[in-house]
RNA sequence: GGAGGGGUCGCAUAGUGGUCUAGUGCGGUAGUCUUGAAAACUACUGUACCGCAAGGUACCGCGAGUUCGAAUCUCGCCCCCUCCGCCA
């Protein structure tokens, strides 16, 4: 949520950023129902301060007259307070200069790419055939079981998704690969490690609103009888570890890394990447969560991004780094930077991560704040991005290693966690 | 799932209708003392909103209610703890 001081001053930059975002609002109402807002929050205090003083004289004749009053205004307040609420709820967050404008992901740009795609003197399967013949994915038992999107991962490839996690959790729980990797990208922040956490995959609805992400029942798994929902990221239950809280300057940087399945409906996307495991109604994901001071924040997202190349480029898997547009990034986003993997059996490259800077949007609303050493008091930044999407990552590994007799091959930093070099037909 | 206990200003506690503008201890900050440190002593030490300021208002898990007046009484909800049952 940004600040309503904020949206005051700069009423046309936010005007305008909202409808590069694909969004409309009416900002002159909105200011309308602040001032109105603040108008009668100033009545009430004064209400109440005659009222204390009737009080400590005991007088009930005038209490009893107040207390009428306060009814009334209070009432008022209460529905302006409402619609001014649910109006500032669809602010979305303002974007950083060095956003793409666009309206939909054809403005998005690719700022670098790295790695030779592979040359195959065959042509290259995709990963659903290549993982059916080798009896690793199985989509039609768990289409009987469970329905569509749903997929068993079996032998190696459910061993190798293993592999990738403890090689994944190994780069961001290690101090001094961290401070390389901070160096080689030419950063300039406090290094430390992340703390590994396995985090709860339901969470009331009421929470989840507060990391300003839109909850709506097509996206999600709802459960109204338990006032709970499935998580559709371990960043949902990451990002409000510290909700309600007031961190210590000297605390931060506080970095996690959630491990946790993801489940999303996925309705309306029928038909759409139907194969295999690319989109599926749960996968497993290795997320990373930053709390920052908010000078800090923006270098930490290329922290973040640096960290997903790395491990690329240790799978010696072949990406492009995305600045996706205003019309293609996320609600709550200051900054989104997506990478995209070679997927040679599709011939595309597809995303495999994402990194969400949402500055103070977020913790605006999980009233999570930063103490200066000055004293003072203001909201962290937070900045959330992917370590590994588990299947998609197995998809890149599955496409880019496939061998011409249909066996795939381990991507060396891998192997000692298979404790092999190949994936063959049993 | 059953029974009971509890959520108070960082932590621990006091507070059962008006003197609570929430007491005390610990922790923290500053000072006195000291060669330095410790101890002791003194002062300060929650958050949000309005206001140039003085100051004001709200917040005792959350939300409603009773009352002239609620941390305190009533109702609903959330969370934690103990015991029993069940269980990975």
């Amino acid at each position: 949520m940004l600040d309503i001081k904020f949206i005051k001053e700069n009423k046309d930059l936010v005007a305008q950023i909202t409808k590069n975002k694909n969004r409309e609002i009416d900002f002159d109402e909105l200011l309308k129902l602040g001032d109105e807002r603040k108008r009668l929050r100033t009545e009430i205090d004064e209400i109440n301060k005659k009222r204390n003083e009737a009080q400590r004289e005991r007088n009930v004749a005038v209490g009893s007259q107040l207390k009428t009053e306060l009814e009334q205004v209070e009432k008022d307040f209460g529905d302006v307070d409402k619609k001014f609420v649910s109006l500032m709820l669809k602010v979305p967050n303002i974007y950083s200069p060095d956003t793409p404008v666009g309206s939909d992901e054809s403005a998005n740009v690719a700022i670098r790419q790295w790695g030779e795609k592979p040359n195959f003197d065959f042509k290259p399967k995709e990963h659903d055939e290549i993982g059916r013949n080798l009896g690793i994915i199985d989509s039609e038992t768990a289409g009987e079981v469970s329905g569509s999107r749903f997929t068993y991962i079996k032998g190696d490839l459910a061993m190798l998704q293993f592999a990738l996690l403890q090689f994944a959790l190994n780069v961001v729980t290690n101090k001094e690969t961290l401070e390389k990797i901070t160096k080689d990208a030419g950063l300039n922040i406090p290094v430390s490690t992340f703390t590994p956490i396995i985090p709860p995959v339901f969470i009331k609805p009421a929470v989840q609103n507060r990391m300003a992400r839109f909850m709506t029942p097509e996206d999600h798994y709802m459960f109204p009888n338990d006032d709970l929902m499935l998580i559709g990221s371990a960043e949902h239950t990451l990002g409000p570890i510290y909700m309600d809280k007031i961190i210590e300057e000297k605390d931060l940087p506080i970095r996690v890394a959630g491990y946790s399945t993801a489940f999303r409906r996925e309705a309306g996307t029928y038909g759409k990447d139907t194969k295999g495991i690319i989109r599926q109604h749960q996968f497993d994901k290795l997320e990373m969560e930053s709390f920052t001071l908010p000078e800090h924040s923006l270098q930490e997202q290329d922290f973040l991004v640096a960290i997903q190349e790395y491990i690329l480029q240790s799978l010696k898997l072949p990406y492009q780094v995305v600045a996706v547009c205003t019309g293609d990034m996320g609600f709550p986003d200051y900054r989104q930077i997506d990478l995209e993997t070679w997927m040679p059996g599709q011939e595309k490259y597809r995303e495999t991560h994402s990194a969400d800077h949402t500055g103070n949007f977020q913790s605006r609303r999980l009233n999570t704040r930063v103490k200066r050493a000055d004293g003072s008091i203001e909201p962290v930044h937070m900045n959330d991005a992917t370590v590994v999407a588990m299947g998609r990552t197995l998809i890149a590994i599955l496409e880019n290693y496939q061998q011409a007799d249909g066996s795939v091959m381990i991507p060396e930093v891998l192997r000692s966690y298979m404790g092999k070099d190949e994936i063959n037909r049993k």
